[in-house]
RNA sequence: GGGGUAGUAGCUCAGAUUGGUUAGAGUAUCGGCCUGUCACGCCGAGGGUCGCGAGUUCGAGCCUCGUCUACCCCGCCA
């Protein structure tokens, strides 16, 4: 490099005017008058115009009308002011230009795959091939920029409250619960397998035995389980434990690192202190444990009223011990049946075998099967619904969980449609006390809800055994406008609990102890009482920056299948390299 | 594992009612012109395995079957 660069493209400003500078980057766009050409120079702080002047001179100019877009150049000129209202007031530095005198060419480009230019969307299958130049492009630059500084400003919050960081295993052992995980053979050992951590959770328990005291980590996380918008199988956690705390320091920190991120990195407001919400409410009126709180269409139990009516379909259901739940839907009459049909269909989609409903008008309840409800019972839903003439009212009745699911994805379904959400708006809360185990109704099963570490509530120990189900947990979650951000829980910290627990589902003592026998000895020698919680990373940067999937926020993800498409991983690999490992690969 | 949407020029897309002669547009690229543009403008040219493979048909971008890829959803994700 001939020309060594004195300032960036997103710097210069009218008071440097007559300043001599060199500029580099990438030639973002041309534009080419004859005599005059102006180019656009981009790098990753801005864009800035430079003119090239036959007059000026000839042999830049010259140079300029070879260059093409995503050329890498380097300009020496001199900074000066746009003539009168020839300002461009879309650029930070559309005040200026710099009339070049100089140019070094310093690589050329191919012609780009697809257009780099904010204009137009293009498929992702070829963004992700070039993922490289995709990354040129502003809104993915941007958000990966602005992810490195919430980083920034995790660490220097967390340490600024004495937490340490220290790394972890990504080569581990593998545990029996949870997701699936992604093996890694050992070459020493024919037959034995390292896991990648599905989260560094046993190790940061072990970190508290040790008297770290406050520990935090921003580390990759691995789960071999099906991708999603928001789901890829390596993904990043803002994982933090603590030891001598409760519930209420680990969401103390949770709200402080939230509030540090809004506050350096924001313009958004967000509401502090989170307002807190149990798990049974929180299914009760929005049947999920994530609700998105920036609307109401709360959900509203009328089972004891249905238990009376003449509808088979509810009243069969009452009598099965299921859950019939209404939602109010304010102005919604005016819905045409089409729309009330696709969302019937939508409810299918999330299990329920269908949806009721019934449209109130000034002479009372209609649809199809008000007939099947007394006068009465009209009435009483009418007023435990608060029903007024317009609104629509949907009802699904069926299992509690299948109930939940169903109705819960039609309120988030009709909060979108009916434009009820505020984009703009930010809103979070705790959600606590969630059941110890759930119940998995395929194998009929329990299986823990957060995970087997987490400490039940010191009142509900004594159900372990006779009632597992009843039991709560000191597990806790940070929701932000529906998505769960955050989840955490106070640790159990003696030996005997923790067997106690892996028991209760149904694991051998023989078998926990082959499992998890260094972290149940660990807990033997003076384990402190310890609380935790890991944020996603990734999430909560795709949801700061309103983007669509969770891949415009990691630079290099890969497709639903898995697949890298720019480097085509995974890939075969040698025989030699199977040989090595013992691995033999039947044709 | 299941359901849905999409795949036509480098890119973004159109290609109708009903299968019919040489598959179009914008943009990009290349060439020419152009000294105040900023998604510059004007003129011209090149550019196609209609994802892939079968089938039906005199004839398929269009119909049928299969298959691949991307995306969205369900299952799955302690």
């Amino acid at each position: 490099m001939r020309l060594k660069r004195t300032h960036n493209n997103g710097e210069l400003r009218l008071s440097d005017k007559e300043s001599e500078v060199v500029l580099t980057g990438w030639v973002h766009r041309r534009r080419d008058h004859g005599g005059l050409i102006f180019v656009d120079l981009r790098d990753r702080y801005g864009l800035t115009q430079i003119v090239f002047d036959p007059e000026r001179d000839p042999e830049a100019h010259h140079s300029a009308e070879m260059i093409r877009p995503e050329w890498v150049i380097a300009v020496h000129g001199k900074v000066n002011s746009r003539a009168e209202g020839m300002a461009n007031p879309n650029l930070a530095t559309g005040e200026i230009e710099i009339d070049i005198d100089d140019v070094e060419i310093l690589n050329k480009s191919k012609t780009p795959p697809f257009p780099l230019d904010e204009y137009r969307e293009v498929n992702e299958e070829i963004r992700l091939k070039y993922r490289y130049m995709d990354l040129r492009r502003e809104e993915i630059q941007q958000n990966l920029l602005f992810r490195s500084k919430v980083a920034g400003v995790v660490r220097s919050y967390l340490a600024s409250q004495d937490f340490a960081e220290i790394e972890t295993p990504f080569l581990m052992k593998s545990t029996p619960e949870g997701a699936r995980d992604f093996l890694v053979p050992s070459r020493r050992v024919f037959g034995e397998f390292y896991a990648l951590p599905q989260s560094p959770q046993i190790y940061k328990q072990l970190l508290m035995v040790s008297g770290f005291d406050r520990y935090f980590q921003i580390t990759k996380c691995f789960r071999d389980e099906d991708l999603r918008k928001d789901r890829q199988p390596e993904f990043s956690q803002i994982d933090f434990e603590m030891s001598f705390v409760n519930e209420e320091d680990v969401l103390d920190v949770v709200e402080g690192v939230v509030g540090a991120i809004f506050k350096e990195t924001m313009d958004a407001e967000i509401n502090l202190p989170f307002p807190r919400m149990t798990y049974a409410e929180a299914m009760d009126k929005y049947g999920v444990d994530k609700p998105d709180t920036r609307f109401g269409l709360e959900h509203v139990n009328v089972g004891d009223i249905m238990e009376k009516c003449d509808f088979k379909v509810f009243k069969s259901v009452v009598e099965n011990g299921g859950l019939i739940k209404s939602i109010n839907v304010k102005g919604g009459a005016s819905m045409s049946r089409g729309k009330i049909d696709a969302l019937i269909a939508y409810s299918q989609e999330h299990g329920a075998g269908g949806m009721a409903w019934m449209k109130m008008t000034e002479n009372g309840l209609e649809s199809n099967i008000v007939k099947f409800f007394s006068e009465e019972i009209q009435k009483e839903l009418i007023g435990r619904m608060q029903a007024e003439p317009g609104d629509l009212l949907v009802f699904v009745a069926d299992k509690p969980s299948v109930t939940n699911k169903a109705l819960g994805a039609v309120r988030l379904k009709l909060g979108y449609d009916l434009g009820l959400i505020d984009e703009n708006e930010f809103k979070g809360l705790f959600v606590t006390e969630f059941p110890m185990y759930e119940l998995d109704e395929e194998t009929n099963k329990i299986a823990a809800m957060h995970h087997p570490f987490t400490s039940p509530f010191d009142e509900d120990v004594e159900l372990l055994e006779s009632d597992p189900l009843k039991v709560r947990s000191r597990a806790y979650d940070f929701v932000l406008n529906g998505n769960e951000l955050v989840s955490g829980s106070v640790r159990i910290h003696t030996s005997e609990l923790q067997m106690r627990i892996l028991t209760a589902l149904g694991i051998s003592e023989e078998e926990a102890r082959d499992k998890f026998g260094f972290l149940l000895e660990a807990l033997e020698y003076g384990a402190p009482p310890h609380a935790g919680a890991a944020f996603g990373f990734d999430r909560f940067v795709m949801l700061l920056r309103k983007a669509t999937s969770i891949r415009d926020v990691i630079a290099f993800p890969k497709t639903n299948q898995g697949v890298s498409l720019m480097d085509e991983t995974p890939s075969t690999v040698s025989a030699a390299q199977l040989r090595e490992l013992g691995i033999v690969i039947k044709d």
